[in-house]
DNA sequence: CGTAGTAAAAATGGATCCATTCTGGCGGGA
DNA sequence: TCCCGCCAGAATGGATCCATTTTTACTACG
């Protein structure tokens, strides 16, 4: 290796850390075949090490292990994403219910901030980064682990297709989602549970049928 | 090794396959640490594929794994449990939802088969598998595969929490599941999507309420 | 010309060995 | 007496090497 220090952090987790940028990312599609000799020699490291990233991706739902026939990354069809938004919404809702009492003024702030820079940027990678950032510090004061990580699962999932979505009718979803965001925001300042699960669920539905009608999006 | 055949499996779904009862039947209670070389030993290989074991039901929820410090069941207090139980809620009514059209004659069948094997049994391990079994055979269906992981990772890490209950209150429980599986099968074979909704949430929503109430079940 | 069979190449799974990190018990000092 | 630090044993993480499976490309046959 040479470059990085193996010392203080486990090399499975540097790897996993750059497989996991590079699949929500975009730069690993979904479906293609990850090789993992061609991992272990790009970072430096053994197999072994990418074998046990490869796996603990898995359980975050970045990957696709089969035995004897090496990781790839999973693939959606519309009828599957479909149902993966309607997860989104239930699951979302409830982790936005349960973390709303625990948000701080700080975490408001915080999100206020990343409304501000949403709305700022003209870069869907930096929109899609920042989204993600905005819905996430919202679940934030949830206290369950088990929730946050099925939520962290169905973000990944939907990750690539949010971005191909974006390519296609990006000005037109910004405004909407820059709408629906800040409705949400004030709902959540004012720790109102009924919009913030109206608002929530109605801008997850929303995305979701306008997505699954954009058969261009799963051209694979 | 020299007993079992290393052809045709792979040997770390073996060792997961081994674990996953293990941990499923109370062998290996919440909280407690797997030690890699001797469940390896205990099994005839080598600790690589008890490491790949482990990941692999990192991702069922039936471990956690953390750098340097080896495995553990994960063990959850009352807050989380109930966390869970809502979780299963959103989540479950979704899934009998979707798989509902899809269900055939030859299913309600089974699942009646297995409601009347239910109420013959007296004992409790057989009760909590068959109880499983019942459920996740209704959601059989269901179109999503992530939907289904997300299922049974929920029916994994509850399976503790219900056996212990069971042993507390078994008489008095296994009335009341009963009826209501029968009301579920009913609407099931109607194809009756409200009451299904209705008398499953209710179903979820009333072992959460029990089971959350009996603090002896969280003695680790 | 297309297809099935086969063999070589490549990729994955597994075992053994070594380095690093955690754990637990002991002793010394305040 | 209690607490902090140190040392030995044990457990985990990683690297290299070998076996098995998959894949692919080539050949031969229909």
């Amino acid at each position: 290796m040479g470059d990085t220090a193996p010392r203080g952090e486990a090399a499975s987790e540097r790897v996993a850390a750059h497989l996991r940028q590079a699949i929500l990312s975009g730069e690993i599609r979904p479906g293609s075949r990850i090789r993992q000799e061609e991992i272990a020699e790009q970072l430096g490291a053994s197999r072994l090490p990418v074998r046990e990233a490869l796996r603990m991706l898995e359980a975050e739902g970045l990957t696709q292990l089969e035995v004897n026939k090496g990781a790839r990354v999973p693939a959606f069809d519309r009828a599957q994403l479909d149902v993966i938004y309607e997860m989104r919404e239930r699951i979302e809702t409830l982790a936005l219910r349960l973390s709303l009492p625990h948000l701080t003024s700080a975490h408001e702030a915080e999100l206020y901030r990343l409304q501000d820079r949403i709305e700022a940027t003209t870069d869907v990678a930096t929109f899609l980064d920042l989204d993600r950032q905005f819905h996430l510090l919202s679940y934030v004061g949830c206290p369950s682990g088990e929730l946050l990580a099925s939520v962290t699962r169905l973000w990944n999932s939907t990750q690539h297709y949010r971005r191909a979505f974006m390519l296609h009718k990006a000005e037109e979803r910004w405004m909407i989602v820059n709408a629906e965001h800040r409705l949400l925001l004030d709902a959540i300042a004012r720790r109102d549970e009924v919009d913030c699960e109206r608002f929530l669920s109605g801008h997850i539905r929303r995305t979701r049928i306008q997505l699954v009608d954009h058969p261009e999006i799963f051209d694979d």
